[in-house]
DNA sequence: TTGGGTGCAAATCTTTTGCAGGTGT
DNA sequence: ACACCTGCAAAAGATTTGCACCCAA
């Protein structure tokens, strides 16, 4: 197992997700970091969500049409992404548990964990 | 919009993802297509793979690590993936509409759609 | 005949990786 | 010093697209 060494990268990109709602891409991330540090390179940034996610500071959300997305929450929570404009919010959800209950009723292995994405229209796509 | 003519690659592709359950990726797609048509072009796979995702003949499921997959069933039904070997398998689920529900009472837009994805450890891979 | 479909290849987009030099401990 | 971390650039993987030709309607 790798000895984790501080970096500020590292710290300045977790500082900056926990500041956004609005799940960035890697790429919204670098663009961001290279206001601080205008060096900086994009596999820095591929490295460090990478490893920032493995670690549970943050989360990985893949695949929500293109490129993935990254969340400074870490609770367990659920995704909601517009069919309109496209943008991804996050979505209260008490009782996970009893969804994955009620799956594992079917199913002959063993389920441990379940990620429910829900797509619509948010309200602002609403209004137009 | 576009008016569909007929053309026996897509309707092979079709064909083939209905027999299969275990939801291939583009790659395996074409891999097979080439047996019946040996100058079949990936480009071609894909074009007909989205097509055919968009009328709705099959369903394309992003993010299961690597490439997207596609599955040919087309009633809404749950998927789960093997943190163990990989494979995605299909998972019955009464009431979806019962999770839209409860996700709505939190949420000030409008869902009218939700994929949920489990994960744990499939029969095989228990066994080991 | 006409517009969609195809094969081929190049281009795009996203993410990963090898390497040499820099930096935290 | 040692191992991790970084910037840079090239590579890799998945998917899309431009183009000229082919074929179904």
């Amino acid at each position: 197992m790798a000895a984790l060494k501080y970096s500020r990268q590292r710290e300045s990109i977790k500082e900056f997700l926990m500041t956004r709602t609005d799940h960035p891409t890697a790429d919204t991330v670098y663009e961001n970091m290279k206001i601080i540090y205008p060096n900086i390179s994009l596999g820095t940034v591929y490295r460090n969500l990478s490893l920032l996610s493995d670690i549970g500071e943050i989360q990985k959300l893949s695949s929500f049409g293109g490129a993935d997305r990254f969340d400074g929450r870490t609770e367990p929570h659920c995704h909601f992404i517009c069919t309109g404009c496209g943008c991804v919010q996050d979505l209260e959800m008490d009782d996970l548990q009893d969804i994955i209950q009620k799956a594992a009723a079917h199913f002959s292995g063993e389920i441990t964990d379940c990620s429910a994405r829900f797509s619509g229209l948010c309200e602002n796509c609403l209004k137009k």
